[in-house]
DNA sequence: TGACTAATGTCAGTCACTGACATAAGGTTG
DNA sequence: CAACCTTATGTCAGTGACTGACATTAGTCA
């Protein structure tokens, strides 16, 4: 071991794949910078593509959609919330499963900060953005609760409703709390909003009675 | 009173209405049988239109998506679903209002079961069917059920989040009871499925236990 | 009947997205 | 290093959902 850093002879990532990914991030800066002094729908997918200095056709061989430009950040999301899923200890009850593991993505949500205000500020304000957020960010979420809390319950989610009510019930919660976090102009704690409203999920099948009683 | 039933001098529904609405039903109906036989992406908005024989632009003058066309009775059941949640006493226990105003559309969903099988099964199949399943019709139901849950329980559900948390359990778990229905091929009874998917929701504050324990 | 209104047709346009093909830059192997 | 393969990108022409503007026709009503 000499002082200096070994120097990988094959490095992990290629000067190639170094410049695809710059590339996405450059797109995915030029969508974040239109969509947020723009406006969603006032920002074309020439425009982003432009100010990325790249075709168009570009842009779409590294997003599928416009709407994915904003949140392209996503599949790393997910990762992380599976990891923090399966990390869970068997002995946790359901509903602590989910709570843990998204309070484990705080870090996540705190180095995105901004891009993860924009995205609730435009799903709030667009229509189209709102529409994606639902039936694709917000589906991919509920996917991954309900397939690791059927593995954690060991039932078949098909035939046991329970893993994709709770995951259904989760996700209500995180709801909440994003349109509270974006309405406080994320002055609030976003996890704690968060924390606060999927402990709302355990009294659901109580009777209805006065909260705190 | 005689015999004859007395002719209204002003009919509520002109003939240029009843043309109107007449137009709108048969742009449906061709867009179910397009969509049955050829496929929802295989149909071009186009087809719809040619074969209801009308041009593009009075498709989209009844209906503001291709999609819409496939639901376009969901204005009729949601004031239905409105209806049955109002109906309810104010005694009932908050889910027990979601699962008896569900289970009142039975009669509706009789009527238009082969437009249900035709939705569900689309929606199975063509993500853009899904999408916007998700992200507008059971969005207007969850809106439904969170404005009835509100003014059932006395709450503001900007603040307090159980109106919302139990009706995305619920809608999770009419999801369920959809996509078992229409994996049956329309065979297993649909509102028996709802109800059954809907009683799960009352267990999910409890411990994870077997079921029937 | 004649004026008013509302439903439809026509047409040109925008914009998200795609397939096909060409080019060039990156990487590999003798 | 030279020939070769691979892959990211550009270009271009197209499709299809949806829209605005304007003309036309059919229904309504005084």
């Amino acid at each position: 071991m000499n002082t200096l850093a070994p120097i990988d002879p094959r490095p992990t990532t290629s000067r190639r794949s170094r410049k695809k990914s710059r590339t996405r991030t450059e797109l995915a800066e030029a969508g974040a910078h239109l969509f947020a002094t723009r406006g969603f729908d006032e920002t074309t997918t020439n425009d982003i593509a432009e100010r990325a200095d790249v075709s168009q056709r570009t842009l779409f061989r590294h997003f599928p959609t416009k709407e994915a430009v904003l949140y392209g950040d996503m599949d790393e999301l997910l990762t992380e919330l599976r990891d923090a899923l399966e990390a869970r200890p068997a002995s946790e009850a359901p509903l602590a499963v989910v709570r843990n593991a998204v309070q484990s993505l705080a870090d996540n949500f705190g180095r995105h900060r901004d891009r993860r205000l924009l995205q609730a500020r435009l799903a709030a304000t667009y229509p189209s953005v709102s529409a994606y957020s639902r039936a694709t960010v917000q589906l991919g979420w509920e996917r991954e609760i309900i397939a690791a809390l059927a593995r954690h319950m060991d039932v078949d989610p098909m035939v046991d409703a329970r893993p994709e009510v709770i995951a259904g019930a989760s996700m209500s919660a995180i709801r909440i709390a994003t349109r509270q976090w974006s309405f406080s102009d994320g002055q609030l704690d976003y996890m704690a909003l968060i924390v606060d409203a999927l402990d709302a999920v355990a009294t659901i099948g109580q009777e209805a009675t006065p909260p705190g009683s």
